[in-house]
DNA sequence: ATGTCC
């Protein structure tokens, strides 16, 4: 392809560390320049497409002060992941690439008060018991037969409706981005087929990069933030990484559909199919919209259930009461959903439209929807590694308002693709150097760990090292994975 | 990511 020989560097102009320039130049109608935080060494692993990407969505109606992408910048559908982009109410456009298929693919962090040598005799039975106790593969059922009535719940009212339905307490949906569901979702805007995929699938893991997972922090970088999370050095705690499973998906392609009629309705110009849109207020974007909330509810939902069933296993294994092992929600984080927020323009406060495609919202300290318990030290921001490597915890910090709407990366990108990493990598021997280095993983066919394996990730620790540098979420602490359980 | 192509 054309694009491998363009030299990334003659596409971006350094305005400081981590933080490049795309000029209004770089393809015609750019409305906004680009911006690209990434390292020196970072960047050179960007493809120019990525850029090109980044580009394309500065083109788009309405876009406020730049279009942007977090260090683990990759080529996505129509935006690139790991893109950020905020438009305005009314003359700003939707965009279902700007979210993604997996709506609300997101994060969790249970705290335990279990320590690293209470949990390693037993990890491979709790990992196993983990691996029964949550559904994972594609196309995987859950073990709850979700009524219409009780499906109609989780999309309007997420991890509420769980924990009213006995998934949890109170406390876990108050420790959820946006208390665990967005306002506004409609079930008129999701079709009888997404329904029908979304139904068996309530409670279910998922596939791909999504896992469930028993870590230990094994490094503290800020003592402070990190005593409000509840953290320590040799601390248990279970990380939960899934999404809104074919629910979200069937969602998105249906209201992709409709989008792209609205693009030649609309007039709208765009250098790319795939960035379908239509404009802020009209219905076609509205009811995407509506449907979309549906979908990021149900992936709250989704997370809540695992939860319970996290919890349950643990008890199992270590005949303990969840109270007695002090297993409390850290926080629940969304990176694929587009908000209405309040954000600072050129000086005034003004509501915009944010996208974020594999990006962490990450509010500084101080701001109103941060929990109360983190106010003062800003939202917790969950950083997961791919399948064996750490993950990390961070915090808002202050600049993340001024620099990148409030939002952070996400996680690790994939340098190489599930075809090529199959023929790289034997599933069985990946899963043998895993335990050697002391981590268990149980998936449901090798193929899936070849997949996943270390090597066919960038590392996270490089990415997050960008986000902290830059003030947009500082590095509190690193988990190390002990168990994975995997579809 | 995804009933990995209706």
């Amino acid at each position: 392809m054309e694009g491998e020989h363009r030299d990334i560097r003659c596409m971006v102009r350094k305005l400081s560390d981590n933080n490049w320039e795309i000029p209004k130049g770089h393809i015609p109608n750019m409305r906004v320049p680009g911006r690209l935080f990434v390292s020196e060494s970072l960047l050179d692993g960007i493809e120019p497409g990525t850029i090109d990407q980044i580009a394309n969505v500065a083109t788009l109606p309405g876009i406020q002060k730049y279009s942007m992408a977090m260090p683990d910048a990759h080529l996505g559908y129509g935006f690139a992941i790991g893109g950020v982009a905020a438009f305005d109410t009314e003359e700003g456009i939707i965009s279902p690439g700007g979210v993604g298929f997996d709506i609300n693919c997101g994060v969790r962090l249970i705290r335990t008060n279990l320590r690293k040598e209470d949990v390693v005799p037993e990890i491979k039975r709790l990992t196993d018991e983990l691996f029964t106790n949550v559904p994972a593969g594609v196309g995987s059922k859950s073990r709850f037969r979700a009524s219409d009535q009780e499906l109609d719940g989780a999309f309007l009212e997420g991890a509420k409706w769980a924990v009213d339905a006995g998934y949890g307490v109170e406390a876990d949906v108050e420790h959820c981005e946006g208390n665990g569901y967005l306002e506004g979702a409609d079930t008129a805007h999701v079709s009888t087929k997404a329904r029908k995929r979304g139904k068996p699938q309530l409670g279910t893991l998922g596939s791909g990069n999504h896992f469930l997972e028993v870590q230990y922090v094994d490094e503290i970088y800020d003592r402070e933030v990190a005593s409000a999370f509840g953290l320590e050095e040799g601390q248990v705690t279970v990380m939960i990484h899934c999404g809104s499973r074919g629910a979200g998906h069937q969602i998105c392609t249906d209201h992709l559909k409709e989008l792209s009629q609205a693009v030649k309705k609309y007039g709208i110009e765009i250098p790319d199919k795939q960035l379908a849109c239509a404009p802020a207020q009209s219905r076609e974007a509205q009811n995407y919209f509506k449907a979309m909330l549906c979908a990021a509810n149900y992936a709250w939902a989704n997370r809540q259930m695992i939860t319970h069933w996290t919890r349950e296993s643990f008890e199992k294994v270590f005949g303990r009461d969840v109270d007695d092992m002090g297993m409390s929600l850290l926080y629940d984080v969304a990176h694929n959903v587009a908000k209405l927020e309040d954000h600072n323009i050129e000086g005034r406060k003004k509501e915009v439209y944010v996208h974020r495609k594999g990006a962490t919202r990450a509010f500084p300290a101080g701001h109103p929807e941060v929990p109360a318990a983190y106010r003062d030290v800003g939202q917790p921001v969950l950083i997961p590694g791919s399948m064996g490597t750490p993950s990390f915890i961070l915090c808002g910090a202050k600049d993340s308002m001024d620099v990148s709407f409030g939002s952070a990366c996400h996680g690790a990108g994939r340098v190489m693709s599930r075809a090529h990493a199959k023929k790289e990598f034997h599933g069985q021997s990946v899963k043998e150097n895993l335990e050697a280095h002391g981590i268990t993983v149980r998936a449901t066919h090798p193929s899936v760990i070849a997949e996943e394996a270390p090597g066919v990730y960038k590392s996270s620790s490089e990415v997050v090292n960008v986000v902290h540098e830059l003030g947009i979420a500082r590095k509190v602490a690193r988990v190390i994975p002990l168990g994975v359980a995997k579809g």
